[in-house]
DNA sequence: AGGATTTTGTAGTGACTGATACAAAAAATG
DNA sequence: CATTTTTTGTATCAGTCACTACAAAATCCT
């Protein structure tokens, strides 16, 4: 329905690539935050003027949820892979929190979760809302996947995993590398070594 | 040297209790995060204008430091008792863990902790640093107390704990009650018991 | 009472916020 | 070429932000 960009349309054509403005857009909400990244922070990284972005993006909160998929889609943990059933559930939550150690500290000037610290709200309750639908997003996938190996315990686990993951993405932002953050990432899987978690 | 509120001052008295708007400003910080809350806001709450909103506290990110530290002081985890030096390390983890989750969901309107919300930061890098210089503060109590026990693991420990109390205070944000929030501490402390922790 | 001092309320300040009106420019279509 | 369609740049918009200038009001001191 909606038009790809290698259909020629009809009138002036765009001055700038949309795909690439999400990929910018996306980096400063990481680096700084919705509220902190304003309009004129946007026009200017992207070099092009508030009637163009309005025209391409619709607002400054619908070009931060196309960032949120954007950064989903490209950085986002694979859940599905990291707890394929074929592991032990031990084995999977530890390279769960060791994957999220890594991908939290990969951009040095953009640490933890774009998801995670964007649900945490600000200003705007619009922008927070869709970082927190993400968020619940994966946490339904989460609970999905664990629910086949621990069915009884599913919800109990799921909320120790994302309070892990919330941690080490706060940690990641705290300045922590990644090296710490693999290490509270083992720390947190012990809890999952035999059957001590009654 | 600065003037306690019996000591009668000279000029007009003043039309509100200083230390009363203080609590309301935490209150109203703990709710909203820095950044939502406005100065007409604050000056609301407190039924006072602008001009004696200045004159009793100098600046928005200062009555928010003196909130800080009203906060640490009433509702602030208290590290020493409960990582007191005769309890085990994972006997005082788990009460750690547990006071953390109890403090965290106390007021339902204002979940988590302040001073790691507020660490995380907005547009004000002024008011966020005041934040991360408690929540520095309390890095180092809790790497003293624990540097008592276990000096070659401090570190390593230290950053586990705190990750698990920011991950605590994300998933109190997040809406999670006491009871799974302190299921979710019982698990994090589950790492120490026996020496699995190596 | 009269002067000194401090807080008060009224009414603003400039700077920035996200978002637009408008017309010229640049393309496809007829 | 003329029309249609879309994007562009210029110049804003109203609203909110944290913050103040100023003078009247309310107290203490002499």
């Amino acid at each position: 329905m909606t038009d790809t960009k290698n259909v020629k349309s009809r009138g002036r054509p765009r001055n700038f690539d949309v795909d690439e403005a999400v990929g910018k857009a996306q980096a400063l909400f990481h680096q700084r935050g919705y509220d902190a990244v304003s309009l004129a922070d946007l026009t200017g990284a992207l070099a092009i003027n508030p009637p163009s972005f309005y025209a391409a993006f619709g607002s400054k909160a619908d070009l931060y949820g196309r960032a949120l998929e954007r950064y989903a889609k490209t950085e986002g943990l694979d859940f599905d892979r990291l707890l394929a059933p074929e592991k032990p559930l031990n084995e999977a939550l530890a390279d769960l929190f060791d994957a999220a150690a890594v991908a939290y500290t990969t951009h040095p000037e953009a640490t933890g979760c774009l998801v995670i610290e964007g649900a945490r709200g600000g200003t705007d309750a619009v922008a927070c809302d869709k970082a927190k639908t993400l968020w619940r997003r994966s946490r339904q996938v989460v609970r999905d996947v664990i629910a086949d190996r621990a069915a009884d315990r599913a919800d109990e686990i799921t909320d120790y995993v994302m309070a892990v993951l919330a941690g080490l993405s706060a940690s990641a932002r705290d300045g922590l590398g990644a090296a710490r953050l693999r290490a509270i990432g083992r720390t947190a899987s012990l809890a999952f070594m035999s059957d001590k978690a009654r």
